[in-house]
DNA sequence: TACGGTCCGGTAAGCGCTTACCGGTAAGCG
DNA sequence: CGCTTACCGGTAAGCGCTTACCGGACCGTA
């Protein structure tokens, strides 16, 4: 506040030393914690630090601890410039993870490098790896890169991805898919009665849907029941992919299975918007079921059965693995957060007979 | 892939200069182009690196060079867990206009270190300050300091706000807000004749909407036409507060303004709902205009008259002007990006004579 | 053959911090 | 009253990198 400090940025823990009439060593002490300096010590110190709003220098910091207190964090943009409808959802998805990352973060001291990166971007696993550099750890979205990409980037730093599949070198934390079709099914099944399914899916490369078509044809044929599968069947997890689905399904002459099970919440969207405009009534001709429980799925007619991913606590918990494995060098391989069935109408059942988890 | 390497990220310069039998200096000038290496140091070097799947370590770099390449970006949280319908607007420009950082960043070797702050979270100027730490500037989203605050944290490193003003030590950048409503009171007033006009505000504690609401006042009186204004026309940008202002300004029997300006797109939305429930007509009634040029905006009934906002560029143009300033020491102190006024039918033009800029 | 000029590449210092180590002072004890 | 013990706090090394500086090798020229 009074002295012409220096050029900003060249203050170091010396200045604050010299003014406080200390030793560096006792600046750094008193700024962690560390020892038990004396009363007045302290004091001087903090006035220094305070006068001149001294902060040190993380870069020194991190080179002299071995820690940066940094985890980088890295999602796909679905395309260039501008943003389409549709998108807006799994921005939102990205979002809530993302904070989730922060909440389990800021625990601990670190901060959140963020880089986007683009469908057709080249270098990616270069850009990353400079990333990789500036952090102590990295969290990677689902569809980033190749396992042998990912491999690549776990030789730099610890890496743990999301909603994908461990490898030999990186983490990888998932919600329970196999669990929430399964609790979907045997609802539709055996509290309904439902004898026939089907399952409109996701994207084909997306391990998530993966796991989810892959439970809905066990657990179906566990239960007994019919299903009705193939090409056709074939969505992408948005709305136009659902409606698609069921408009080639109509136009084909296919009878409708009596309940199906949609991917997403997006795509239930779709496939419900597609049957009403057909005049099929849900969930009276056929009933449907999501998968996300995103905001909308109460608001829709009828109110979406669906499951819940706990999507916060999903960031919050790859930041921990990631941090014991930083800290303690061990972390779960492989870790599976438990979904919630979420039942309202479009399963068939009442608003009344229903128990939204809300 | 052949060696058992060294504990993970204890690899070192050193490392990659023993297996390529050059010394450190040369791994490091290969790795920044410096110099002119012989074509076969070079070889052997990158194929050193790419053995070891080294990355430098960006602590230590940044030590040496006074120079981190990462940018902290601060926005605040509208409250703390979950998401409001209404939130989804406010989260897209936040995000938009980061992406404009990244995009700016990138090109010059930067990296996005990002935080939110909720709205009543505590020391968050310490907070914020110990990001600053870790990064060579800081970009502060609107509404997140106080001036005093402001000026704390410029005071340790370069600061560029966003939507705010400029204070003697951080630098500013904003829309040209009065621009936008200049063209907006001149377009109605003067093209369609309208004599009598009204702002519904958005909060009254932020910047952009004191200067809109100032520009509004000067040039309507500038033009000559009359304005309603007062407590009565308090919003709050959301479409509810919007909503709002008309109830009670309907409720208290007041004839309203032949052409309404609405503080931002979200509150024309809400106005333009309370309009036709009370079955007045817009454009043929009342006429009203929005601002930001959100995508919805052209899909309303009818289509809605607004300001378009640069939102990526806004943050591109803020990383630039932080960039000069940390590589230069210089950096312009108040920075305005032009607006584009965006006419379709709400104001009453018809289709065939708004000229729409998408 | 000898000398000057180029060009590479190695050696070492230093970026700002943390902390092991050690020395000095004061209090406790015999 | 002198020696041990404890407690603070200072000195200096070292974290992994960049780069100024310098020395050696090789070329060209006389």
């Amino acid at each position: 506040m009074a002295e012409p400090k220096k050029a900003k940025g060249t203050l170091t823990i010396y200045d604050v030393a010299k003014l406080a009439g200390v030793s560096i060593a006792s600046v750094s002490r008193v700024l962690n914690g560390q020892g038990t300096p004396r009363a007045e010590t302290r004091d001087r110190v903090m006035r220094a630090v305070r006068e001149l709003s001294f902060v040190p220098d993380g870069a020194a910091r991190a080179l002299s601890n071995g820690l940066k207190e940094v985890v980088g964090v890295v999602f796909r943009r679905e395309n260039g410039e501008t943003y389409l409808e549709g998108e807006d959802e799994s921005f939102l998805f990205i979002d809530v993870i993302n904070r989730g990352i922060e909440v389990g973060a800021r625990r601990r001291g670190f901060d959140l490098l963020i880089s986007s990166v683009g469908f057709n971007d080249d270098n990616v696993v270069e850009r990353i790896g400079a990333l990789a550099g500036k952090a102590d750890g990295l969290i990677l979205h689902d569809r980033m890169l190749s396992a042998a990409g990912i491999a690549r980037l776990a030789d730099m730093v610890p890496v743990v991805t999301l909603a994908g599949t461990s490898t030999p070198a990186s983490m990888n934390v998932r919600c329970d898919n196999e669990a929430g079709i399964r609790d979907l099914v045997r609802h539709l099944v055996i509290e309904h009665g439902y004898r026939s399914l089907g399952y409109v899916s996701g994207r084909a490369d997306s391990p998530d849907n993966r796991t989810r078509q892959h439970a809905f044809e066990t657990e179906a044929v566990a239960v007994g029941a019919e299903i009705d599968t193939g090409q056709a069947w074939q969505g992408n997890y948005s709305a136009a992919g659902g409606a698609n689905v069921v408009e080639s399904l109509l136009a084909a002459g296919r009878k409708l299975p009596r309940a199906i099970l949609c991917a997403n919440d997006q795509t239930a969207l779709g496939v419900i918007h597609a049957l009403a405009q057909r005049g099929v009534r849900v969930p009276q001709d056929v009933a449907i079921t999501g998968f996300d429980d995103v905001p909308v799925a109460r608001h829709l007619h009828p109110p979406l059965t669906t499951v819940r991913q706990p999507m916060q606590e999903l960031g919050a918990m790859a930041f921990e693995i990631l941090y014991s494995r930083i800290s303690a060098a061990a972390g779960k391989a492989d870790t599976v957060l438990p979904v919630e069935l979420v039942v309202r109408e479009s399963c068939g059942c009442t608003s009344s007979s229903a128990k939204d988890g809300a």
